[in-house]
DNA sequence: TCAATACCAAACATATTGTTCGATAATAGT
DNA sequence: ACTATTATCGAACAATATGTTTGGTATTGA
């Protein structure tokens, strides 16, 4: 990708996950986004159809950071599979987290996390289902799996949530530990 | 209040839930719902601020139905309170959501449902911590309070969005025995 | 009956969106 | 280093959306 695409791209992300920590998604306008990323108009709209295209744009982008999916292959969160103890994979999502990587706490902590964790969840299903056997103990037999792959799910997003609400004081390994005595 | 202003009100509400059955709601513009509510732009503005105030107002409005609180009173959902088993109140939630009086299911099965059901946690909050003794005993000591109300009340509403995703198939008392067994 | 008030239509200024243009500068490949 | 390609910019543009104001009409509650 031609470098100056490359820093287009990336100075529209900074301006809006900046903008995200002041105001609401829907009370930013192109207007503000281009300036501050100070990037042409006609620029803005020849990376990005809407605004909405941005913001989905922007997540893929931080989802794909955070899972560092292998470009060609298919997404795949294949790295976090390498360590050995049972809950390693979700140990190691939340130490990712706590890096702050690309800012992406700004993001999380945001007025509209919410539109986030929507994302992280979506993405969050295909780690759950690969790790099934880790809670398969307790689930219920009567309960479908396809209804625990959710609240698997649901309950690691809740436990972010949590934690980032609370200044993330936890470390990583309690936090984790709170969501394995949850779920 | 005066009937023409109910009247008005209600015809807004109505039209917005039409519409978001359809579209997300940053892309409905005040111009349709006043158009398909039939309703003077003035009249609009003279109810709603703008349209992020109508939203929060319709939460509140359904919300308040829902938990039926009491005019007068703190808001409480009382009558919820009158039964005798231990998982009746959520028993009675579901069903009450299953009768999907004034199309709240609409509302719930949208696009934007996410939006909602921020709502529906905000306030299931209240709810849960009176109930909190029925899972007091699956709580492990570790777990600070707070963080174990917020995993049920996200329990519930994942639920729910499990419930309505799959076309509302299984009866309130089969999802009340799911929820009960997830939490 | 009457005063209060909610309504409407229409016009309005302003802000936002999304597109188009030619000119300019950075880039990648040779 | 040369060149064709392509991303950018700035500015102007029409189209749309927002929120306000007006004056006149109809409904309401008392």
């Amino acid at each position: 990708m031609d470098r100056r695409q490359r820093k287009t791209r990336e100075a529209i992300f900074s301006a809006l996950i900046e903008l995200l920590s002041e105001k609401t998604f829907s009370q930013i306008t192109v207007e503000e986004i281009i300036k501050r990323a100070d990037v042409g108009r006609a620029t803005f709209y020849a990376h990005f159809e809407t605004k909405d295209f941005l913001l989905k744009a922007l997540c893929e982008a931080l989802f794909d950071h955070i899972f560092e999916a292998q470009p060609g292959e298919p997404k795949e969160p294949l790295h976090l599979f390498d360590c050995d103890a049972p809950d390693s994979v979700f140990l190691h999502l939340f130490q990712h987290l706590q890096k702050n990587d690309n800012n992406i706490l700004a993001l999380l902590s945001c007025h509209d996390n919410e539109l986030f964790l929507r994302y992280f969840k979506t993405n969050l299903i295909r780690l759950v289902k690969s790790q099934r056997a880790l809670f398969e103990s307790r689930r219920s037999p009567e309960l479908p799996e396809s209804f625990w792959d959710a609240h698997i799910s649901a309950t690691f997003v809740e436990t972010l949530r949590f934690w980032i609400d609370g200044g993330m004081k936890e470390t990583p390994e309690q936090i984790t530990r709170y969501f394995m005595l949850a779920v």
